[in-house]
DNA sequence: GGGCAGGATTGGATCGTTCAAGTTGCTGGA
DNA sequence: TCCAGCAACTTGAACGATCCAATCCTGCCC
């Protein structure tokens, strides 16, 4: 192994002091331009590399960003999330930072992660995903002032902090329409149990679309929690109905699949489309409402760093809106 | 924000020298036991956690494993790292590792990646996936000494290094040995151009479980890209053939999906063994071979934590089993 | 009581970087 | 000629941990 190259050695190599190379680094404005370029070519030839270590050390800042990872649960919605992390790596790695994982498995246990990454890796910031009504966790990162982006909105307060988030409601509001355009009126909805945040949007666009087609939402919409098994069972409990829909919008590609699987058992077809646009509904040619996530993930380190380098500004807000990606399905 | 508690609090709390403190983190055996309990108390009640940074800095050694995280393609062969991925964090978690995440368009890319991260961040060691014959990360890696452990075979030099991997032809062996034992001879196997380790291994499997039965393999073998539609188009090939196979068993999630989609539109039925159980697999209820992915990553943290922590021990080496999971389509 | 061995504890140096406070050399105005 | 003012660069100290060498105890034996 080649030995080690610090700003000294640069520094002797260059003649000049540390200083001055750590300057040309840092704020290269305030080093005469040959000087400047006689360091550079040092730092080139020798192939320096600044040791984040002993930077952080001196600066606090470690351009680390953490970012959870969640327990392997579904592994069709899941996919979401590891998408979404995909684009984070990529665009923070263009931006100077890396990504950090860690794991919980509840609020709890990931609060006290925080603590430890903070103390013992010196993090710069948190990217929060799957945010819910009134967050312990953000709560915890804003009362200590630690720089964090939510990718989810906070639904309680609204301007509370940074974040990015997929407008839901647009995007079965957008599907609904497709569908009222195709010429349904009994247009069901197959979501998750009322109180989160997520789900609610979801439920509120076909709502609203309904509405404002003039149609009666009344006995169109049903609750489970998510899954294919669940979403398979509600839509045969919807087909039982006095008026069962003619075409279904789901609040995910699991309950969708499910549904799917259940119509065809019944010898039924009809529209069914899903959430997220995973790579299962592309496999079985489903339709689905797309998330923007790589463009979500570089929004969020967009905002990060606006934490993380800019004096304290106001929190942003990014809502993005999802594509409704049409397949042979519907 | 409570202020920084470093090593010289603990030591002021507990009326002990600093080195002490560090006695009783790094060799607890060589202080009185009255004194290392006072001394925990105090790290425990003032919550102190070593900064990773300044302990990197003395020793070297940075507690972090890097991951190469790819770039999102298809989706679905994408999920197999992505959840190997996950169980790599959480063991490595519980081994006292934590893990960055890189990104990296090629093999020379990828080189060049490891410079930054070794001379920048101090990384402890690497976990590479997907190798093939004559790898040139793992020789750049093992030039320079630097801890490695790759999930995957050095096709080439079997001993070389620390490897974990799944055993893909016992895999497709028993998916071979499945489908004769329920009658068929006519065993088809959709595959990846030869020349790649784990395509040639996959089909090896296949190819000598016939050959076990006494059938001969010539005419049932095809070989593709991997992708749905290079899948579907493969066994619309198969199809045509004089003698067409019976029963498929093929080189990925991907192409069995695909064959699948393909029999169906041409009004065939006939079992199809996949190959990763992915998501994708499970949801459409596609039989495949399941990799132990959550062991796989375990075994990848133990084998680098011995690199790591031991002296230099000799590479070791981990084949595990894959599983056949029987699902209503095979 | 003094000397000694052995382990427990202490203080100082160090890792590589940046911050803060110098030093040098040049320009220009009185 | 003198010195203020500035730009360009240098030097010493600090971040928080660990390593090393020196010192302090303690108990034990003669």
């Amino acid at each position: 192994m080649a030995e080690k190259v610090t700003i000294a050695t640069v520094a002797r190599h260059a003649r000049v002091s540390r200083q001055t190379v750590s300057n040309v680094i840092n704020a290269p404005h305030i080093v005469r331009p040959e000087t400047r370029q006689r360091v550079q070519e040092a730092i080139v030839t020798l192939g320096y590399r600044a040791n984040q270590a002993a930077r952080q050390m001196r600066t606090g800042r470690s351009r680390l960003i953490a970012v959870r990872i969640e327990p392997t649960r579904d592994g069709i919605n899941g996919s979401v999330l590891d998408r979404f992390l995909h684009g984070l790596t990529e665009t923070a790695e263009s931006a100077g930072y890396r990504v950090m994982l860690y794991t919980a498995t509840d609020d709890d246990r990931e609060i006290s992660a925080y603590g430890d990454l903070l103390s013992a890796y010196d993090l710069d910031g948190f990217v929060i995903t799957g945010t819910d009504h009134g967050d312990p966790r953000t709560a915890w990162l804003a009362e200590r002032e630690i720089p964090f982006v939510t990718f989810g909105r906070p639904w309680d307060h609204p301007q509370a902090h940074s974040w990015v988030d997929v407008d839901g409601a647009a995007g079965t509001r957008e599907a609904t329409a497709h569908l009222l355009a195709a010429g349904h009126l009994r247009i069901g909805f197959i979501g998750w149990p009322a109180g989160s945040g997520v789900g609610d949007d979801r439920r509120a666009g076909w709502h609203r679309a309904l509405l404002g087609a003039g149609v009666d939402p009344d006995g169109l919409d049903a609750e489970t929690e998510d899954g294919i098994a669940e979403g398979a069972r509600t839509a045969r409990e919807m087909l039982g109905r006095p008026a069962p829909p003619t075409a279904l919008v789901c609040a995910s590609d699991s309950l969708a699949l499910g549904a799917l699987q259940a119509l065809r058992a019944a010898g039924t077809t009809m529209p069914v489309i899903g959430f997220d646009d995973t790579p299962v509904a592309a496999a079985v040619g489903l339709s689905s409402i797309s998330q923007p996530l790589g463009d979500a993930a570089a929004r969020c380190v967009d905002l990060l760093t606006d934490l993380l380098d800019g004096p304290h500004r106001d929190p942003r807000q990014v809502l993005l809106r999802p594509a409704l990606v049409l397949r042979h399905l519907a």
